[in-house]
DNA sequence: GCCTGTATCTTTACATTGTCAAGATACGCT
DNA sequence: AGCGTATCTTGACAATGTAAAGATACAGGC
């Protein structure tokens, strides 16, 4: 027992096998008709493996969207690295992350912001939403360090975060393809309308 | 024949029945666990009576859809007519109604915008959303009268929607009470609110 | 006024789904 | 080495959407 490798079992590390083919089973038929069975089946094991493992679909589907916050967050810091220091520039990273990431992943998009599938109260899930929320808290209020009314930071708060979210959503539900002719544009000018989008709220001081 | 009452069946108007219950049942179960089966049962018929008068889920979903989306500009209309007739008070009072709508029916308003259940390219639901997205360009237009850049215009269009929606999804999948505290508000608060949310986007001129 | 055809509705059947219970298998620990 | 437990499989069940076939009510022609 002494170096034996940590596979409880024949197989490798099932949930994580299951948690990667539920991705991919996501990804390909859509939220809406994921099949825990099929999970099961793409990461060959029975149809009741997952249970042992998470309880239900639903807590399978709750580490997922957990792991989804935590890939959100680190898509926003990838967009952060390499964006200008200044408060601006991180400001509109941390939209053009979120967007990235809504138009990467859109069925785990929907099933972390969209769904009642996941278990809000599932530490794991709790936890990763928080974080990612916090994050855009805090940059927003770094945008306005003068700003002490608190009504008012809680308006920039949440235009910040429709502004982002909601076109998050127009864009994956197909929505804004048409007004934006998101399909003739290059990255550079996506990134430039995104950007102007954003900034549209923010371009008078706080 | 000459005065019979137009019911070609012992039943009523069964297909307006079928609506109101599948909407029944939307507003009770969510989108998620809607079933074709427990709308007919409510309905009173069986459960492959829907199928002819709409062929599928599809077809049920995709006409409860598009009734949607005409009291989605019902419910903008009727703010309107209570609100101010200027360009600005106007636009917003299409906000509100946006949101009004999205609170009141939380689950028809996921189907109509965040679910693939529906079916787009249906005749009845694409022309209704097809008018709700005209009112809202018409009205983002009108805010602009002078501005002639088309891309400054796809700016403000999408801009608006995206907070609007944004809002809508935020509320109404309970992310957005904790940081707005919408328990505590009164009516004539949240209406403040939302206003202030929406014309931070505008907050500057054209 | 009756009779045939058609639209409407019901019944039956089938494959698929999530969940549970029971049995089988592999591992850890003493 | 053997027992207990975690892990996985098998089998079963109720619920679901859909299709096919049978039953019922209406319309129009003679």
């Amino acid at each position: 027992m002494a170096m034996t490798a940590k596979q409880p079992y024949h197989k490798g590390d099932l949930p994580a096998l299951l948690l990667k083919a539920a991705e991919e089973e996501l990804s390909e038929n859509g939220l809406e008709r994921f099949s825990l069975r099929a999970a099961a089946k793409r990461a060959n094991v029975s149809h009741a493996a997952p249970a042992h493992h998470f309880k239900d679909m639903t807590g399978l589907l709750s580490a997922l969207g957990a792991d989804g916050y935590r890939r959100l967050i680190a898509a926003q810091e990838h967009r952060q690295a390499q964006a200008a220091p200044d408060r601006v520039s991180q400001f509109v990273a941390l939209g053009l992350g979120y967007v990235d990431f809504a138009e990467a992943h859109p069925a785990l998009f929907q099933l972390m912001f969209a769904s009642e599938k996941p278990d809000r109260s599932h530490p794991d899930f709790a936890e990763a939403s928080l974080a990612a929320f916090a994050k855009l808290q805090d940059r927003v209020n770094a945008l306005y360090p003068d700003e002490t009314d608190q009504a008012r930071r809680t308006t920039m708060l949440m235009t910040s975060w429709s502004v982002v979210h909601g076109l998050a959503e127009l864009i994956i539900s197909g929505r804004a393809a048409a007004p934006m002719q998101l399909e003739l544009r290059t990255p550079e000018e996506r990134d430039a309308m995104i950007h102007a989008i954003l900034m549209r709220v923010h371009e008078v001081k706080g």
